[in-house]
DNA sequence: TGTACATCAGTGAACGCGCGTTCACTGATGTAC
DNA sequence: TGTACATCAGTGAACGCGCGTTCACTGATGTAC
């Protein structure tokens, strides 16, 4: 009883990580545009105005979520690279966590890069844990051509940002809906993605 | 007068244009998810209910501009194909065009891959245009690699899906702001497509 | 251990608003004879 | 060349609706003495 009568407390309890949570599955209904404020206060079970008291407004809540996003792909990021010691295959696994990220969290993938209108990318909270989940895929390409950032640091960046492209762009299109939509579903999506990172990112040279 | 006075005639003469310039216009300002049909019939100059005579409702409005701009596309990629004969450059030119599509549109691109929640991807003629568009590629890696086809069409798909992939994520992470938002403001879009189709595409070994 | 009090985290009503869509309508246009 | 009429493409008012946010409030919780 006290256990389960939780609920109907006067306090919630935890109620900023419950409107994120309830934030999440409402996009994943109806997208980034059809998702508000008070229907999350809603299926919170909370009044329209309680959100007001741990968010100062709608973006900064879809900001909260956004970091969080980052922080469980810079999560990931990390685990894929202590995998392996080599750069390569470190490389490689990289990739793989990236994408698989975003397959597995749709959600926190729209809000992190799809929050069409919403100024995410001027909230320095939200570039900070941005830039610590790339910052995996930039280390590595250091290791992997050293000589690389110190003869012209403009081809180290172009590889950073090729590397980066490509597996946002896998994501993205599988996310988005072409990918899936396409006749490609023949194959499924983690075969799809070792073969194709075994071919980008196995015989290329920088 | 007989010209200039055509705004106030009682026929507007060409609605239909008007509403997807204006339905961009808007969709640049304020995002997917900031569009209201309502508005878009405002500052074209006509009465809430006019755009019902040209669009069973708004996600077909919206349909509407994403077959345009894949037709846009299309023409972009067929250009560009026919610059050169010999197929590397042709790949690479397909590149550059596609990514310099959506830097310079931007708006369209958003509508043809970020219509978030609208299920334009169910739309056929939707489809059919981008299946168009991305024809461009596709035979420009058959004639590249005739043998990867026969042998094995996952190889050939994974071809595909890699080049894709790589323009793709380069187009987003640029259209969705984290890399204009990023460092690497430093180098100019154009350089930086050069930069990375000539390292991804010209050295590489499918 | 009890009490006074500050603070926290809810409530419910209200604000002003614009939305998508439908409806019966009417003015403009094109066509057949 | 004129007229009757169908059709097209607008209008304006109305529908029901839910939104984000603010406000004064109150119940619950934690703390100092």
């Amino acid at each position: 009883m006290a256990e389960t009568g939780r609920t109907d407390k006067y306090h919630h309890g935890d109620l900023r990580q419950t409107l994120m949570n309830n934030c999440l599955k409402l996009i994943e209904d109806k997208g980034v545009s059809g998702f508000t404020l008070r229907e999350v206060a809603r299926i919170s079970g909370v009044s329209a105005a309680a959100p007001y008291h741990h968010f100062r407004n709608k973006t900064e809540l879809l900001a909260a979520v956004a970091v969080m996003g980052f922080k469980m792909l810079d999560e990931a990021q990390r685990k894929a690279s202590q995998q392996f010691s080599n750069p390569g295959h470190k490389l490689k696994a990289l990739g793989k966590s990236y994408v698989m990220f975003a397959v597995n969290h749709k959600v926190y993938f729209h809000v992190m890069f799809r929050a069409n209108n919403e100024p995410l990318w001027e909230n320095a909270q939200v570039m900070n844990a941005a830039k610590h989940a790339l910052s995996h895929l930039e280390n590595t390409i250091r290791e992997l051509y050293p000589e690389a950032e110190k003869g012209n640091s403009s081809h180290f960046q172009a590889a950073v940002l090729t590397c980066w492209s490509m597996v946002h762009g896998l994501a993205s299109l599988w996310v988005d809906g072409p990918l899936r939509a396409a006749e490609s579903g023949k194959l499924e999506i983690e075969k799809l993605i070792d073969l194709i990172l075994g071919q980008a990112m196995t015989h290329r040279s920088f």
